[in-house]
RNA sequence: GCCAGCGUAGCUCAGUGGUAGAGCAGCGGUUUCGUAAACCGCAGGCCAUGGGUUCGAAUCCCUUCGCUGGCUCCA
């Protein structure tokens, strides 16, 4: 065995553990890497080779110690109610869960006493050793155990393939591995939640409770993953909405619709203005379009046939039923088609701020996130098959730039492509399927973006380009999405005339570039966590006199700012400039501008920044220069620092 | 839609069978203040909704609506 420049030897039938001690590495070893794999340190040595220690930061050893913190879970579960039946207990990402079959529903009072029990648990030290058998024997146990879940994932193992099983003191249970050595390594845990869930994610089968936990060697590790999830609660768009006075919901009005409150509507509006301009620049035509339609349209576009359940029941209108619009797109191509396009039309590039309406189901609901009706940044290109690339690398390149804009740098792309199995959910012959494919996957390494494919989630018209991005905090959201399709043109029978004279099919592109105006700002909200840039911070400075004496000098600034395009409030109430210094700091202004005697005798201000604090004292027009420059830049961070001034 | 939890003043929350409370915000005063909360007072609630149990319900039980965490589904 090598490591690093160290070597030993070992007897056949040695196992890793030996590996470790031979080496003498710490404790907080948790599997050895060997070549590309990692293997659990119970394991027998495969044959003389170099390794090395893998802990918690290799990603196979931290997902095979929370796998054991599922498995400690599960048996603290059994240990405190042995009617529960087992489903499966797999790690996820931050942490594991375990699914039960109980006849009454777990209480938060029982989560901690699991959890007492899983300490007793990791305390007791118990190896957790791994053992194979075969297909009988596990059928036999599970069956005399009367776990009816395992028996059900017994039968579905693959023939051939080994059949283990892991225990740990009285407890066993059918599963791949790899694990810690011993529950002790489960140093530090916590269980997180209760929550119902199918049993294998469907809907008819029965629901089971799910116990969500997270697992850490380290207890400070441990800390730090609660404080995150701390901090992500303090960004809750819902919360910072209400508190910053940006948008609610209102139960009057119904579930899942969105109220912009001035401040909401403010940056909503600016960031609309934003889009309008970049859209023109890259050749769109910026267009509008009604929310009702004959449902008759919607049979044609396929939308009745392919998307009902998302969508409101018809009303009736002097006896015809129309249906409110859950997307923009039959819209557009009905506005393509009010003219004989020609080949040098091509690419048409019509944008809309389309506001849609789609049923969601009541749970899934979630803040102005998850909504049933929203303002998508919608766009169709209609183009020659010939184009089609060009126009998706096109797309990609103003998608990076504005997502740039607003400070999202990393993304991950996804192809989304139909589901072999099952074509019966889309539309369309296989042969324009491909195409599509083809084009996206064309522009993407065009733009040398990696991408992965994803079975399954193309749209019902046609394959996308899915791209989620990355925020402050590291979560992925939903951003850009770009689908071709070759469908609608065909149902719409939309041509354009070619060099040779004759019709021919253009293809066409749905793309959005931030989503939709809701879920975007709402991610921007956490994004920033409320502290928006200044370019599209509501109020962009607050004018704060020290006492009443400063009063017209503080209006005189204000007026000034005013004057100069800047969104201003002056704060001329009666109370001490302390507290208003906190109120601006509160609702996260971006620039406090103190004024006192010294300031209106000199015609300066006194500049504070909301997170830089005290920037010292500048003279009015140099203040509106630079802070001017700041919101013309759309800077990501002040561009008045105290460094650069002394 | 399903499972669980929750719903008390504009906001954040106390109150678990015996007369609805606090802080902040609001309003009226006093204070004129130098970088994150001055002081005094006033007002504010059909305890989400409808029903039930009880001498008596914010509190216990059921209904409906909404919210939260998940499952399933999505911009």
């Amino acid at each position: 065995m090598r490591w690093e420049d160290r070597s030993c030897v070992l007897e056949s039938g040695s196992t890793y553990l030996d590996v470790k001690k031979a080496f003498g590495w710490k404790n907080d070893v948790l599997m050895v890497g060997e070549g590309d794999e990692a293997r659990e340190l119970r394991a027998q040595l495969t044959g003389s080779c170099s390794v090395v220690p893998l802990t918690f930061d290799d990603e196979r050893a931290r997902w095979a110690l929370r796998h054991t913190a599922a498995h400690i879970l599960a048996q603290a579960v059994k240990r405190l109610r042995p009617e529960a039946k087992l489903a499966i207990g797999p790690a996820i990402e931050d942490g594991f869960y375990y699914d039960f079959d109980v006849p009454t529903p777990f209480t938060p009072e029982d989560l901690e006493k699991i959890e007492a029990e899983m300490k007793k648990i990791v305390s007791e030290n118990l190896p957790v050793v791994r053992e194979e058998i075969d297909r009988e024997s596990a059928r036999k146990l599970f069956r005399d155990m009367d776990e009816p879940y395992k028996e059900e994932l017994l039968e579905e193992l693959p023939e051939g393939e080994p059949i283990s099983l892991y225990r740990q003191g009285e407890f066993v249970d059918l599963c791949r591995g790899p694990h810690a050595v011993s529950t002790g390594m489960v140093k530090a845990f916590k269980l997180l939640s209760v929550a119902g869930a199918y049993w294998r994610g469907d809907e008819k089968l029965p629901m089971l409770q799910r116990i969500y936990g997270t697992a850490f060697v380290k207890q400070e590790d441990l800390k730090a993953h609660l404080d995150r999830l701390e901090e992500i609660k303090k960004r809750d768009h819902r919360r910072l909405g209400k508190e910053l006075d940006l948008f609610s919901i209102q139960e009057e009005g119904g579930p899942g619709l969105v109220y912009w409150h001035p401040k909401g509507a403010l940056i909503r509006e600016i960031i609309e203005n934003f889009w309008r301009e970049e859209h023109r620049k890259k050749g769109y035509d910026i267009v509008y379009s009604p929310h009702i339609a004959k449902l008759e349209l919607w049979k044609t576009s396929g939308h009745w046939n392919w998307y009902k359940d998302n969508m409101y029941s018809p009303m009736a209108v002097e006896e015809v039923e129309y249906l409110l619009k859950p997307m923009n797109c039959p819209f557009h191509i009905l506005m393509f088609k009010n003219a004989t396009r020609s080949y040098r039309d091509l690419p048409m590039r019509m944008g809309e701020l389309g506001t849609v309406y789609r049923f969601e189901r009541s749970g899934v609901l979630h803040g102005a996130l998850r909504v049933r009706g929203f303002t998508q940044d919608d766009a169709h290109l209609f183009c020659t098959p010939e184009q089609l690339e060009d126009e998706i690398v096109g797309v990609l390149d103003l998608t990076q730039y504005m997502l740039g804009v607003f400070g999202y740098s990393e993304y991950y792309c996804m192809l989304s492509v139909r589901d072999p199995e099952d074509k019966a959910k889309y539309a369309g012959d296989d042969s324009v399927w491909e195409m599509g494919e083809a084009a996206l996957a064309a522009a993407l390494k065009r733009k040398n973006l990696e991408y992965k494919i994803d079975l399954g989630e193309a749209k019902f018209y046609g394959p996308a380009i899915d791209i989620k991005i990355k925020d402050a905090l590291g979560r992925l959201w939903q951003g850009p999405t770009i689908q071709v399709d070759f469908n609608l043109p065909e149902r719409f029978d939309i041509s354009y005339i070619g060099e040779d004279g004759a019709k021919h099919r253009p293809v066409m592109i749905h793309r959005t570039v931030l989503g939709s105006m809701e879920r975007f700002v709402a991610g921007l909200v956490e994004h920033y966590a409320g502290a928006f840039p200044l370019w599209l911070s509501p109020t962009q400075v607050a004018v704060i006199p020290v006492s009443e004496k400063q009063a017209e000098y503080a209006l005189k600034v204000t007026e000034a700012l005013k004057e100069r395009g800047f969104r201003v409030d002056c704060d001329l109430g009666a109370e001490k400039m302390g507290y208003k210094i906190r109120q601006a700091q509160l609702q996260k202004v971006p620039y406090m501008l103190i004024v006192g005697a010294r300031e209106a005798e000199n015609g300066t201000v006194s500049v504070r920044h909301r997170s830089l604090g005290d920037l010292g004292s500048f003279a009015l027009e140099e203040f509106m220069a630079r802070a001017g420059e700041e919101a013309r830049a759309k800077a990501l961070l002040p561009l008045m620092g105290r460094s650069e001034k002394e």
